[in-house]
DNA sequence: TGCCCGATTAACT
DNA sequence: GTTAATCGGGCAA
């Protein structure tokens, strides 16, 4: 049984703490799966809310790691992150995509689909399926409703662009399960960086 | 106050 | 491949 992850876990560069991710568990009130596709956002990197100083939305950034930040995405969909980076630098890893595997029933039934590979592919997706909306902005990831397991076996991560932003978009801060058929975009083969987690 | 645009998704052609 | 849906943040005026 792997151990639960605590907040010092977070307390860490987001470059770290990114690639650690992937293989990991979340849980939402009992319901989630496998990271398999995340983003790291560092504060000088324009693409980052952080990027501009503290504002309303992105205040949890600026604080303690270890707690959630969510955001409305284009005024629809939520969008989940974990805040990492202490000592003023304030950075946050968007959660992108998991594997389904606890729960199964529960997001079907949120998401209105039974295409296990569309449950949770997609930052937005997961959202939806897990049930994160507003009312987990600045909750700590180490309790209730949240639970996350570090991963229990090596996993071969890739890096790759992120997607979806204009702004810094040659940036390889995209970190994936390498071959994950649960990834919101497969990654690009030829520029992505392959290594071995351990 | 007004305007532009975005860390997206699903339903189109 | 293209586009509508939908709305708050951030900046100019």
């Amino acid at each position: 049984m792997s151990a639960r992850l605590r907040r010092g876990f977070f307390d860490r560069s987001v470059h770290e703490v990114a690639p650690d991710l992937i293989g990991a568990l979340l849980l939402v009130n009992g319901v989630g799966g496998r990271l398999v596709e995340v983003e790291a956002y560092h504060q000088t990197d324009a693409a980052a809310h952080s990027f501009r100083g503290p504002t309303e939305r992105n205040a949890v950034m600026f604080g303690p790691p270890g707690f959630a930040y969510v955001y409305r995405s284009y005024g629809i969909h939520w969008c989940l992150n974990f805040v990492c980076e202490r000592k003023g630098s304030a950075g946050a890893v968007l959660i992108r995509a998991i594997e389904p595997t606890v729960g199964l029933a529960t997001m079907r039934r949120r998401r209105g689909t039974s295409d296990q590979r569309l449950l949770c592919s997609g930052p937005g997706r997961l959202c939806e399926a897990l049930g994160v909306t507003g009312t987990q902005y600045g909750l700590p990831l180490d309790a209730s409703p949240f639970a996350i397991f570090a991963r229990s076996g090596a996993v071969d991560v890739v890096a790759g662009p992120r997607i979806g932003i204009t702004k810094a978009a040659d940036l390889p801060w995209r970190y994936g399960e390498k071959g994950s058929r649960f990834l919101s975009k497969p990654f690009p083969a030829v520029a992505a960086a392959a290594y071995r987690s351990t």
